[in-house]
RNA sequence: GGAGGCGUCGCCUAGUCCGGUCGAUGGCGCCCGCCUGCUAAGCGGGUUGGGGUCUCAAAACCCCUCGCGAGUUCAAAUCUCGCCGCCUCCGCCA
């Protein structure tokens, strides 16, 4: 969530970035005036409840003098008593009501506030998908045609390879699953573990986190709002299956403030990532491109605001890297507004060049949440000034499935054989050539 | 899944039986000051987090916060109920 003062103070700013993305702006106003109800009841309830301890301080003591009185003070003490438990009972009445109203008034700012996505960064275009801002391009795809031969797609290069197996995928869990096997299941673990050496040589700390999360865990995040729907619900055991390890990776400090000089922490995580691909109809239906069940190796960085900026611009730096060493040709966007999650302030993509689809498609994105999902998660940090909400940033370093396409597809040769890139060797055997059973 | 124990302001801890004097004791750590040739020791003070009032700001003040939530009561760390987490033992098991 975004800081409820900025709405108080700056409301014309929350204005201006729910336009940008699109969303509803008239949630602003309610908020504003929801908050404003909710700090008059905050006054007038604070007011009553002083009253009721200053009074409640006065009962025992009296009580005592009950005790202690003689048979002729009795009744007058006895009649002190009564009147001031009277005027108790009547104080105590009007502090539940006031609590009640208090309470009502939290619920519903906290409610409006819940609805408000990330404050946009000034800095991303405005717009809608198609209005994303080419940043660069790396690399030249290669023309099929004028090297002499057609080219295949990465699932019939994946049968012919024996790396993937689309049908038994489909008759053991059903449309968008697959087994990966022999070289496909070798190349996932090569792709894995180049990953992770690339994030622990840049200080990132290895993580193997749970990919069953709990509601506030999910919530947090910030995946239970416009994107609820691509999220797995075991409903016997109110569990969330995520669909990356930011989610795990983000709530790992939830509920604790990090000493400042601690920051950035960097955290990269391997797991599976599940996503139910609702609303994603007949789209990309066709081999591994779109599947319900992945395995991802993210980043996580948890930082100062100050640095969110240029961390952004670091992790960013690291996926260029690792799409550099994997030899493929690529392009990377500046996403814009109307196209960000609810919990980016901005976006960038890297997509890389599928023949098969003649285009640049998405395999990583790194987001930039500022202070949003530490504020909904309470990750705070310490320094001299205080304890304030930190940034967290996430970014993909490799998608697996999402990248096979690539390799298979970009580094094939007329035989069905696929080129290595050289960086990939050590981790497959120094294998040069993956090649057709 | 069954039985028992536990959850207090960074860490440890007192308090919970018998509700008000606990708006939470003491120790450790940390911060400030005094003392000291320096260091240590000693002495004094401070040290949860959130919301709000008033302010240019600070200070000051008010409310909430004893795992979470609900209830009883004039009043809850303390009593009642539910939930969550941790530990021990038993059962089952990769």
């Amino acid at each position: 969530m975004i800081d409820l003062k900025v709405v108080r103070e700056d409301p014309d700013r929350v204005r201006a970035s729910q336009r940008a993305r699109g969303e509803d702006e008239s949630v602003v106003d309610r908020l504003v005036a929801a908050d404003e109800t909710r700090r008059a009841a905050e006054v007038s309830y604070g007011a009553l409840r002083n009253e009721q301890k200053e009074l409640g301080k006065r009962i025992g003591p009296l009580q005592g003098a009950l005790k202690e009185a003689t048979v002729d003070e009795r009744s007058t003490v006895q009649a002190d008593v009564d009147a001031l438990m009277g005027t108790a009972a009547d104080l105590a009445d009007r502090v539940k009501a006031a609590e009640a109203t208090r309470d009502g008034a939290d619920v519903e700012t906290q409610l409006l506030l819940g609805q408000l996505s990330n404050l946009i960064d000034p800095a991303a275009p405005v717009g809608g998908e198609a209005d994303f801002t080419v940043l660069e391009h790396v690399g030249t795809p290669r023309d099929f045609a004028a090297e002499g031969f057609t080219s295949r797609d990465h699932v019939d290069l994946g049968e012919i390879l024996g790396a993937i197996d689309i049908e038994r995928g489909a008759k053991v869990s059903g449309s968008r699953f697959y087994y990966l096997t022999g070289v496909g299941a070798l190349l996932e673990l090569a792709l894995i573990n180049h990953a992770v050496a690339l994030a622990t040589g840049n200080g990132f700390i290895p993580m193997i986190p749970p990919a069953l999360v709990n509601p506030p865990a999910m919530e947090g995040t910030g995946f239970l709002g416009q994107a609820a729907e691509n999220v797995y619900r075991l409903e016997a055991d109110d569990m969330y299956l995520v669909g990356t390890a930011e989610v795990p990776l983000a709530a790992y400090h939830s509920e604790e403030i990090l000493d400042a000089a601690s920051l950035p922490r960097r955290y990269v995580g391997w797991s599976p990532s599940y996503r139910r691909e609702a609303g994603s109809g007949g789209r990309d239906t066709r081999g591994i491109w779109r599947v319900h069940w992945f395995d991802k190796v993210e980043m996580f960085s948890y930082c100062n605001p100050a640095d969110a900026v240029n961390e952004h611009a670091r992790l960013l730096g690291f996926e260029r890297e690792f799409l550099d060493s994997l030899e493929l040709p690529y392009r990377v966007i500046d996403v814009a507004s109307g196209d960000l999650g609810a919990s980016a302030a901005r976006k960038f993509d890297i997509e890389a060049w599928i023949p098969s689809y003649g285009d640049y498609r998405e395999v990583t994105s790194t987001s930039n949440c500022t202070e949003f999902q530490a504020r909904r998660l309470r990750v705070r940090m310490r320094d001299a000034d205080g304890v304030r909400p930190l940034a967290t940033l996430n970014g993909t370093l490799v998608a697996i499935t999402r990248i096979i396409v690539a390799l298979l597809e970009n580094h094939q040769q007329a035989d069905g054989s696929v080129h290595v890139p050289v960086a990939l060797r050590p981790y497959l055997g120094g294998r040069e050539l993956l090649t057709p059973l």
